[in-house]
RNA sequence: GUGGCCAUAGCUCAGUUGGUUAGAGCACGAGGUUGUGAUCCUCGGGGUCGCGGGUUCGAGUCCCGUUGGCCACCCCA
């Protein structure tokens, strides 16, 4: 082994390991595409500043940052992705749709320390929308989020998405006297409920004069809306006259008057959208960032194995911050090194060749030389006439002729067809998935029934 | 950043109180079985045992350091 390792929390790429990422990245492409997004990217590095405006000096600690040699300007790799949409946004605001919906995809950079779920290189996937304040957006964001999850195969059963609303839950703390600065302490006690006891949770909870009974509802964290009976979710169908309702038990403690105001639009989208089955209104969402104005989710695998596998929500002062117009936003981030472990242990990444067939990395044509002692000199012609019509062609690159262990090869690596040269003049195509083989035919004929006009 | 555990072939691992030339399975390569994907047989390439230092007649094995991984804390945009 040599001396030169892979820097700490950063990964290397042999072709499976590049498959997986690929198969991840088109799958965050392609759930972006069908939501109406539009791709964008900047600079994987950017001015330091960029950071510390949003967040402070403080952050500085966790950027990988540097100066060009004999330089003098401060830069940093990128840790996220909103302060460069922010500037992207606010250059052309004026000439922008309204709303416009955007996503990217790339690699970030964070200098922490790497352990289970977290690393310092990873990739991440944002869509965001600008522009557009009304609870649809909010869903919409929640929606594609779940698009993805539900393409891989992930079900509201294996993934839950968490939901909470910051200034509804502030409004209704304030008109409890619970005044912002102790707001922010109760925030970071909800987020840390699941690290000390029970009765300690609730001897915290009550120093901000809520009752046991009150605290248990904060212990559980979960807000149930009820939709009512004889409506199907998955159906897209919503009742304008019987809009969704909290859960009697949970309101009657807490009095969630505020909240149910703000969420209750919410729900009744989420309900449009077929999705209220992958929800939870969870008040104990409160995520780390001061930016966030309104709605914020977070994506958990369903028994919490694993960390947060997304999370967002709405920042409606971020873009003025960067210079431009004041403008509504909402959007969430997706890193690949979570959504991948809990693909993995779901069992639900493909393995193998299948990964490679799913990225469409596997060969339409298999060439395999006959017995006749020309065809070996065959091969490479129809490889290259099966590439000029935009095949994706391959022969065994082993030295043996028998055509069994040629076949396996082919089947190895995936081969949807084989095409075995019989003659001078002909070859049989053998469909590797069925096993069905055809009489030696002319290869015009062949091509032609690959769709292959010579 | 702090603490704990770990590191032997591409992968999963074995390796006796410290003792000859460090092994197995899988994977990979070559060959065999008369031209059809399995199974099988034979052979082969691959390791300064993560790296550096120390103790010892002798270190994969013991000690120290270092790098990396895993786990918890901090943080989590």
């Amino acid at each position: 082994m040599s001396d030169f390792q892979a820097p700490k929390g950063t990964r290397d790429f042999y072709p499976a390991d590049a498959a997986r990422r690929r198969f991840i990245t088109e799958s965050w492409r392609s759930a972006s595409i069908r939501h109406g997004f539009e791709e964008v990217d900047g600079p994987i590095f950017e001015h330091l500043d960029l950071y510390t405006v949003k967040s402070g000096e403080g952050i500085v600690s966790e950027l990988f940052s540097f100066q060009r040699a004999g330089g003098e300007k401060d830069y940093a790799l990128r840790p996220e992705f909103t302060p460069t949409l922010a500037r992207l946004y606010a250059a052309r605001a004026g000439s922008l749709p309204k709303p416009t919906r955007w996503f990217t995809a790339g690699p970030f950079f964070r200098a922490e320390k790497p352990q289970r779920g977290r690393l310092r290189e990873f990739l991440q996937w944002n869509a965001d929308i600008l522009g557009d304040a009304s609870p649809a957006a909010d869903a919409e964001i929640i929606a594609t989020c779940v698009s993805l999850l539900s393409s891989l195969g992930l079900t509201s059963k294996d993934v839950r998405v968490k939901v909470n609303h910051r200034a509804a839950l502030s409004a209704w703390l304030l008109s409890r006297n619970v005044q912002p600065e102790a707001q922010a302490e109760l925030f970071k006690l909800l987020d840390a409920k699941g690290k000390m006891p029970a009765p300690e949770f609730a001897q915290k909870v009550s120093a901000f004069g809520f009752s046991a009974e009150q605290a248990e509802v904060f212990q559980k964290g979960l807000v149930r809306i009820t939709v009512p009976a004889g409506i199907d979710p998955s159906k897209a169908v919503v009742d304008p006259f019987k809009p969704p309702a909290i859960d009697p038990s949970v309101r009657d403690v807490l009095d969630l008057t505020y909240f149910s105001d703000a969420v209750m639009p919410l729900a009744k989208e989420l309900v449009a959208a077929g999705i209220i089955d992958w929800i939870d209104f969870d008040l104990s969402i409160v995520r780390g960032l001061a930016y966030y104005t309104g709605m914020v989710f977070e994506v958990h695998e369903a028994t919490g194995a694993e960390r947060a596998i997304a999370g967002g929500g709405r920042y409606d002062n971020l873009v003025e911050l960067f210079d431009g117009p004041a403008t509504p936003a909402v959007g969430f981030g997706m890193g690949d090194v979570v959504l991948g472990l809990v693909l993995e242990d779901r069992g639900l990444m493909p393995k193998e060749i299948d990964l490679f067939r799913r990225i469409g990395a596997t060969p339409d044509v298999f060439v395999i030389p006959g017995p006749a002692p020309e065809s070996e000199l065959l091969v490479k012609p129809l490889l290259a006439r099966l590439r000029a019509a935009g095949r994706h062609a391959r022969a065994s690159s082993k030295s043996t002729r028998n055509v069994g262990k040629l076949l396996k090869d082919a089947n190895d690596q995936g081969a949807r067809i084989a095409m075995i040269i019989e003659s001078k003049e002909t070859v049989a195509l053998k469909d590797l998935a069925t096993g069905e083989q055809s009489q030696p035919m002319l290869v015009a004929e062949a091509f032609a029934r690959l769709g292959i006009r010579l």
